[in-house]
DNA sequence: AAGAGTCTCAACCGCTAGTTT
DNA sequence: CAAACTAGCGGTTGAGACTCT
């Protein structure tokens, strides 16, 4: 023999809270504090489930949550982990005070997962969908002021940038590019979207490797 | 102005691991 | 030990907001 059910499902209101729900679930944790969700409806004179109370806590009313939108800054920490820990939304939440899991999800769903496959990325692998150079035709405009080129190229000139990519190592979430689309030799050079020794508008005279958080950045201008 | 299409996000559903009886 | 539960997680949905034509 186990134990009661949590709540009758029969009788139970559904959808969205009411301010008048809220302040009663609130006032009830504040006075109360969480001992046991099945009993927080019935004590704090709730039609709910204590299912749907907990929810509504943690995901909307708890005092802690941050109510700003995800920062350029977050969104980034949120690809690296991702990349790490994959659909895995409550490790990564931890990682983010304030932020919770459905949250987390939510942005994941409906923004980054479009960018990502904007960039012709796998949103749950990270990798390219068709690699090698699966996407040649990938072309991002640049303005030199938007990206901020090192003092050396300072020409001024709309740059546009062709990106075929070669491969990717999702583990150090850096890609390589290449101006040409070939693969020969590669050179690792954290700031090579702006090559400090290329003077021309090409971009860039030879191969190179940038972070992810970079490649994601350009994406953004797209 | 209005209808259609798209986006956002709160809330629900179903599942699992751990707990209780 | 088995059955039935709870809490928590990730996937999905749908109402309302927003944008486009």
């Amino acid at each position: 023999m186990g134990r009661q059910p949590c709540c009758d499902k029969a009788g139970m209101r559904r959808g969205a809270w009411t301010a008048e729900e809220d302040q009663k679930l609130i006032n009830f944790i504040i006075n109360n504090g969480i001992h046991c969700w099945r009993l927080v409806p019935k004590l704090a004179g709730l039609m709910r489930c204590g299912k749907s109370c907990r929810l509504r806590w943690t995901n909307y009313l708890r005092p802690d949550l941050k109510r700003e939108a995800i920062s350029q800054a977050e969104e980034s920490q949120i690809i690296q982990l991702h990349s790490r820990l994959g659909n895995r939304w409550s490790k990564i939440a931890s990682h983010f005070p304030g932020r919770t899991d459905n949250e987390i999800k939510n942005h994941w769903n409906t923004r980054i997962k479009k960018r990502l496959n904007l960039l012709g990325l796998n949103p749950a692998t990270h990798q390219l969908i068709n690699p090698p150079n699966a996407n040649p035709e990938m072309m991002i405009d640049r303005k030199q002021k938007e990206i901020g080129v090192s003092s050396e190229d300072n020409s001024g000139f709309e740059h546009r940038i062709w990106m075929p990519f070669e491969s990717m190592n999702a583990g150090e979430n850096r890609l390589q590019v290449d101006s040409s689309g070939g693969c020969s030799s590669s050179f690792s050079a954290q700031d090579s979207l702006c090559p400090s020794s290329s003077k021309d508008n090409t971009f860039p005279s030879s191969k190179a490797t940038i972070s992810l958080d970079d490649l994601f950045f350009y994406g953004n201008l797209l």
